[in-house]
DNA sequence: GGATAAATTGATACTGTATATCGCTATCAG
DNA sequence: CTGATAGCGATATACAGTATCAATTTATCC
């Protein structure tokens, strides 16, 4: 399997996170009052620099001068106001992945653990009818898609 | 809230489970090489007893006389036999329901956690072609839908 | 530039869910 | 009936994630 011909949804490896990303978030954060800390910068920093979704472990192992619980807080914060957001494996494991605004779902390749957003798609339409049609009165849904990336494809 | 008002997708409580939906799951696991033994058949009746989707550790408080080991081990037999299907909650938590076999997806009422099976809904071949617009081959999706359920409803 | 109040941190303990281990028992084919 | 073995259950273990709380850092106000 080749590993990075061409077009990528996301990067390979963990790349040094632009400084950019990082001060964009914080300054998001900020906004919302949060304060601009050094482990806080170091979570959103690592979480960056990862090419795929990764496990709250994972970014502790990259992050050994961060404590664990600051870690999950950090990432805790991320997913609220929505700046990473919560992608669920097929065996149920959960990952994080800095993401766009905005509801949208993915596409998780099974093999490597590469992840597409699916910006255009609408399920919503489709599931709030049919949930109409059962009388229920539709207000979220998780959904996530597994398959192949077209490296990693037959 | 009323209790128990009118049509409802499944039942309010814990009835008795009638004898012969225990049989026939019963048959069906033979039917795999699966031994018929009293404790299985306690859970699988606990099981079919309970009117919306329950966790394994309501289950196990339930059958007090069967060990945790048992009930977990059940549950997980039933689920890879397509006699049980996992249902996910809004925070994650997994709870199990006694489901038509097929693939189908779950309403969840966020209020009184009743769930009604979702079998008109072909959100497969949208999902199947934005993967593939996506370069992604789709090979299996995960989805719950959350909401109120009409006797929940505003 | 301090002083100060509050947010944040991190070491650790803890919780809850689920699985692994392993000697014993029950099931079922022959 | 009887032996091979699937299944059981008590318990230990693994693991993800949260709660606690004293110590530290940050932002703000003089």
């Amino acid at each position: 399997m080749t590993s990075s011909d061409a077009k990528h949804q996301g990067h390979d490896h963990p790349t040094p996170a632009s400084p950019a990303v990082v001060d964009d978030i914080v300054a998001q954060l900020a906004r919302q009052g949060y304060r601009d800390t050094e482990p806080r910068r170091l979570v959103i920093s690592a979480a960056a620099a990862q090419g795929r979704p990764f496990t709250a472990e994972e970014l502790c192992a990259v992050l050994p001068c961060v404590g664990r619980a600051t870690v999950y807080r950090g990432l805790r914060l991320l997913v609220e106001t929505e700046q990473v957001c919560r992608v669920l494996l097929e065996d149920r494991e959960l990952r994080y992945q800095l993401s766009p605004q905005g509801h949208h779902h993915h596409l998780l390749c099974a093999i490597c653990g590469l992840s597409a957003d699916l910006l255009d798609c609408d399920v919503e339409d489709l599931l709030r009818a049919a949930a109409d049609r059962a009388g229920f009165q539709m207000s979220g849904h998780w959904l996530e898609v597994y398959g192949r990336c077209g490296d990693c494809a037959d």
